[in-house]
DNA sequence: CGCCTTGTTGAATACTGTCAATACACGTGG
DNA sequence: CCACGTGTATTGACAGTATTCAACAAGGCG
């Protein structure tokens, strides 16, 4: 299997053998880690090449709240970070997973070798904020009913764009609560939504595999705008090509 | 007075003489804008160099999140969008502003020519992020009270960064529908929330000037976190230093 | 088998939104 | 100077959404 975060990067750039193999290098010591644990020491931007991981900020009496979520080829902070101040906040994974906890400064000289690699990474960054736009408008302006299905489509189409979705099918391995303190939702109402989505036949939901009756009819009922994720809109098998041009 | 562009960046990287002098170049063709005005053509970056404005998204039922609120110096786009896809957004100024329309292509340019000023603007987009994720907190998890609290903090310590704060007041020309549309909350629970903060002793709104009564008690019912904001936690008169050395 | 986590359910409550009416401020035109 | 229109702020009554609390079911694991 190709590496995930080249995969990535070549959906903003297309790089030549030489960035290639450096990309590859960052990964190499990638190591394995269990699910629900932390990663990412100070210095270092974790990166994930399989599993699930998230990053999350506590309030001071408990409440949770998840602000990022990640697939095989993210990036679980943003390079320069450093620079600009990001809170405090944490990152685990869900799943057990395999991340290459790169060293900033290793990720900084890399960038200052191969511009093409910063640029796919800036790039990266920019996408990823995309996606947290869209979340503020979902826990500001969506219902919790459109704010599932809104999130459920996301994933489903992030999953498949990096290959990791059969058919209408995928993996979601998050339990209520985290889907609560991912929509900003309790528990119990996540239980509640999660059930009128299945019995309007939207989804299927059993352990931790979800599938999706219709991706058109949940779009739709989640008021979901593919063109915040950068993925070629409904492609039936993930891979997108690399130029594209859009607009501002 | 300095440009803002510049004041920005030099928190992230110590600028050189030409390097500034080409940051000031982009701001050179700055044009004045009225109040609730869309700006940012396709294919530009609209730099805000005084002024305020806001970046948001339709639902398709007409639901409006803002979701980037911007004073001097912010950038209401990010740099490589076209290549990361960004969703339908629009940039709108709330006041008469004053705004460099930059193109990217000229953007792009100064980029590759000046890597530091690159360096800069990156740490500049992941400082946005930090703020970004700060609000996804806020709708997911803090009250309607809380979320007001931490809005007027955020918005006042910005403003004192860049100097534009007297003493406990800054300027704040939002109705309480743009208030309701940025922290998702209808019109009618914004008024009552500000009325219950105005009983409390914590704010003062007249106008469109807010006064902070103690910004250690606001930002207390906040449950604010100054680590996000990239800012020397509580200067008293704004500007902050350069380097900066942190948690990861 | 018993413990622990996760999922499910009901009832009561709290929070927030909607609707509709009224008040206020400002700028325009008479 | 005043009447009027528009946009904003405020209020009350009511409806709807979401949370809390508490209990119980189901499955995995030692």
């Amino acid at each position: 299997m190709m590496n995930a975060l080249l995969r990535k990067l070549e959906r903003f750039e297309t790089l030549t053998r030489g960035e290639r193999d450096a990309v590859e290098q960052l990964c190499a010591g990638a190591v394995h880690h269990r699910g629900d644990e932390q990663v990412g020491q100070a210095g270092t931007i974790p990166i994930l090449l399989h599993g699930f991981a998230y990053r999350f900020k506590l309030l001071s009496d408990g409440r949770r709240q998840i602000h990022g979520l990640f697939v095989s080829g993210d990036l679980c902070r943003h390079i320069y970070g450093h620079l600009a101040g990001q809170g405090e906040c944490g990152v685990r994974t869900l799943t057990p997973s395999l991340v290459a906890s790169v060293q900033v400064t290793t990720l900084l000289a890399v960038m200052e070798e191969h511009p093409r690699i910063a640029k796919a990474l800036w790039a990266n960054t920019v996408a990823d904020d995309a996606l947290l736009r869209e979340w503020v408008v979902s826990l500001g302006r969506r219902t919790a009913y459109e704010r599932m299905a809104h999130l459920f489509c996301e994933v489903f189409l992030r999953l498949r764009a990096v290959g990791q979705a059969e058919g209408e099918s995928c993996d979601l391995p998050l339990t209520q609560m985290d889907l609560g303190d991912l929509m900003g939702l309790s528990t119990v109402h996540v239980n509640r939504v999660l059930q009128q989505l299945r019995r309007d036949g939207l989804i299927a939901l059993k352990g931790s595999q979800l599938t999706i009756r219709d991706v058109g009819v949940l779009s739709r009922a989640a008021d979901l705008d593919p063109s915040y994720l950068g993925l070629d809109t409904l492609p039936s098998s993930g891979r997108t090509g690399t130029a594209r041009a859009q607009i501002a």
